[in-house]
DNA sequence: ATGCATGAGCT
DNA sequence: GCTCATGCATA
């Protein structure tokens, strides 16, 4: 089985997207290696107590907008999803959670977060993640699978209860149980065809679904482990289980007559990853717990403050912010 | 398995 | 500049 491979896709219409060019992967400067220490040094760390503050006010902030996305996990996407013959209609974009941005921890909360003194929690922002279901849209992604559907739990069949012709799509499908249910099914009966995630990934544009190039690895694997937003394991779901159905035949064809059926056969620079070290990645977590969408100001501030690029700590929130609403992280699933 | 990143599409 | 889907690199 082939482990490795540019799992690169469709190229014509993915631009500038996989194929090595990479921006000028910033050179981390000699935090490179972290992860050590934990305390000690300078940024030793946030007091505990603190820390803990943090931790759990941003548990609770967690479960609460896990509460509001199970009472509605939808209306994320557009509507119908047609399966358009050549691209895959695709989920994309989502309700904007709260936006308020402003308030929020200010210059001396920053202070105390980075060094380690006091914090007064008490004007804590609150994000009210409402979810106002603004509709969304979906458009029409440039390349990768997933066929959009329709999931409003609640009222789906407003319009376009005439999807669904001929794809597994139930409505049961957006069940987060269902959802898990199969991925669990899907990554033994994976392993028992004596596949890897990689396999999978690069398995799928054999399968020749409209839309649906191959994935990486990283997602296969996300998806056997329910760490993917609620949507994408929608989205993802009737593309898997097209290939394992197939998979599955093509074994069981072989098996029998021996034919070896033919899905499995089927640069520049290396970018190096950044590492935010251990007692800074502890400071952006307790900034995070209280303030989870820090205006560019601050999120400059907060840089400068933990000598880290600006753009390194606004992915970070932005990375910190989706894996909250990751399946795995969402009360949804959590029984 | 998961951390940091890119890029599309949108606001 | 955000969200989202995804991926490379790496622990």
């Amino acid at each position: 089985m082939n482990m490795k491979q540019p799992v690169g896709m469709h190229p014509s219409l993915n631009p500038g997207h996989m194929s090595g060019r990479y921006s000028p992967p910033y050179r981390p400067p000699d935090r490179m290696r972290c992860m050590t220490s934990s305390t000690g040094n300078f940024f030793g760390g946030i007091d505990d107590g603190l820390l803990a503050r943090a931790e759990a006010l941003a548990v609770v902030d967690i479960s609460k907008s896990s509460a509001q996305q199970m009472i509605k996990p939808e209306g994320i996407y557009g509507h119908t999803a047609d399966i358009v013959g050549h691209n895959q209609v695709v989920s994309r974009q989502q309700m904007p959670m709260h936006s308020h941005a402003a308030f929020g921890p200010s210059d001396t909360m920053l202070d105390q977060l980075t060094a380690n003194t006091g914090m007064p929690l008490s004007g804590m922002p609150d994000h009210h993640n409402n979810v106002v279901s603004s509709h969304t849209h979906n458009h029409h992604q440039m390349y990768q699978p997933v066929y959009t559907h329709q999931n409003t739990m609640n009222n789906h069949h407003n319009f376009n209860s005439h999807h669904n012709v001929h794809h597994p799509m139930h409505d049961n499908d957006c069940d987060p149980r269902e959802l898990e249910a199969f991925a669990e099914r899907f990554k033994q009966r994976r392993i028992k065809l004596g596949v890897t995630q990689a396999d999978v990934g690069s398995d799928l544009a054999s399968l020749k679904l409209p839309g649906v190039g191959c994935l990486s690895q990283s997602t296969i694997c996300r998806f056997e482990s329910l760490t993917l937003s609620h949507n994408n394991m929608i989205a993802l779901k009737p593309v898997l289980h097209a290939w394992l159905e197939e998979a599955e035949k093509q074994a069981r064809e072989r098996k029998q007559e021996g034919d070896p059926g033919n899905m499995a056969v089927n640069g520049e620079k290396k970018r190096k990853r950044t590492s935010i070290a251990a007692p800074e990645k502890r400071s952006l977590e307790a900034y995070f717990a209280v303030q989870p969408r820090p205006s560019g100001e601050k999120i400059s501030q907060i840089a400068e403050k933990l000598d880290l690029k600006k753009n390194v700590v606004r992915v970070w929130f932005c990375n910190q912010r989706q894996k909250q609403k990751r399946m795995k992280f969402s009360a949804v699933t959590a029984h």
